[in-house]
DNA sequence: CAAAATGTTTCAATTAATGAAATAACTGTC
DNA sequence: GACAGTTATTTCATTAATTGAAACATTTTG
């Protein structure tokens, strides 16, 4: 139904020994479709995931069954709540929290600056996932890619997390690019780095033409502040934290 | 590890008979544990989850393969990029997405109102999740409970969502409990509410000696506008939509 | 360095997942 | 309100796919 649907879920089993579970997969793949896509009924979802619809059925019952998932009175599925407290415990006090909090003022600053739309990336394999945003204030703004992911190759996000500003002598160089996605979309990145290298990347998003000439420059040089201080903040303090008790 | 974890996982599985994909709840516990915890173990995930290692290494192993999970060089396992995905996409596109839009500025007005923490709650079967907040500024604050799940019995926020206020003659009527979780702590909630009944709930949560007396008054009075607000707003225009796509 | 704990692989037994087909419940149309 | 078409649910025999004990490898601890 998305015309261009960069995300969805996984094709990574080429393994050819070595006992793999089946059914989890294929209950993770219709949970990922579901969320993906809203609300899905369950033809639609048993295609969309490429299995028979009694499979389908037994393994939408039991995300249903779990909470996972709810059964709207149309007979469709969505998300359910124990779905949505897993998503906020692991936005709260996940590995990402500290990202998601740090990154936060960084986007407000961008958008000041910039009156473009701000967002943080993080790798996904050969993508990039949008987490968080914070939308530009303006009529003509950037909005809805948060949850979205992009190919790594080709794009301003991508091109910043796999920069290496750990070679001697570069500068952090903000990465730009117009209609990798969509055309007339303008996207300017800065890679966000600890002492291994780039772990996120924050990106101005702006129509090409009023992103240009100097606002261009200057979202260039605001990307780059913004995100080496979010850099040397995560790298400071309390370095790493594993566990979520207080 | 938490000294009282009110959420967790599920056992809803009193079907005699209906052929249940074992693999597929046990993949789905795995990741809910892990979530929960934030990092663990393969060990510690196996026995939290009540199965052999070998079948939760397996398991895990799905995970990560799809990207849900992550091992990190420790050995241990946390939430990975696809589930972030996934969780930003819940919350940005799912049924919920509306909901903790229209809450934000009553959130804001809340805690602007009361200088106390304010939360946003739905329920979960006889649970009450609180999925999003806005923390006060105050030194001493309520904060950390976005992602947990308290009893919808005997809590404030649990009552809102009991409350009936399509009984005739009823007003909306805050609900008020100090020290039904965590002593000292005393919590204001009102229900939002649709044609239907109570679907959410707005919470004002603080120090049980700070908010009392008249702040406590008051703090009830803007509960209530809040959720009635919220509940016209949610109700007025574009009443459902289903789908993501623009 | 020995011992203990944790992580990983193997493999045969059999459970438990699978999907075609039959049935039931809707949905819209005339 | 009956008909055709679509979608959801149940059944059930087959067998593929999951399971877990135990052996092995690796890391941590004392």
């Amino acid at each position: 139904m998305n015309p261009a649907t960069p995300s969805q879920a996984n094709h990574p089993a080429p393994a050819p020994s070595l006992h793999k579970s089946r059914s989890a997969e294929r209950v993770l793949a219709l949970l990922d479709t579901v969320v993906a896509e809203g609300t899905l009924s369950l033809t639609a979802a048993a295609a969309r995931t490429g299995m028979p619809v009694s499979t389908a059925l037994r393994h939408l019952r039991v995300l249903t069954d779990c909470g996972y998932l709810v059964k709207n009175k149309a007979g469709t599925y969505s998300v359910g709540t124990s779905f949505l407290r897993m998503a906020v415990a692991s936005l709260q006090s996940g590995p990402y929290a500290r990202l998601i909090a740090v990154t936060q003022p960084e986007l407000e600053y961008l958008v000041e600056v910039t009156e473009e739309s701000a967002y943080l990336a993080v790798r996904d394999g050969d993508e990039a996932v949008y987490i968080a945003t914070v939308e530009s204030r303006r009529a003509i703004r950037h909005v809805g890619w948060v949850g979205r992911s992009v190919p790594i190759n080709g794009t301003a996000v991508g091109e910043a997390l796999l920069s290496d500003p750990l070679a001697p002598g570069s500068r952090p160089v903000p990465v730009v690019n117009t209609g990798a996605i969509e055309p007339d979309i303008t996207a300017v990145s800065a890679p966000i780095c600890d002492s291994s290298g780039p772990i996120a990347a924050l990106s101005v998003l702006g129509p090409a033409d009023r992103l240009a000439g100097s606002r261009l420059e200057a979202a260039a040089t605001a990307a780059i502040e913004a995100a080496e201080a979010t850099s040397s903040t995560l790298s400071s303090p309390e370095a790493e934290r594993a566990g979520v008790n207080p």
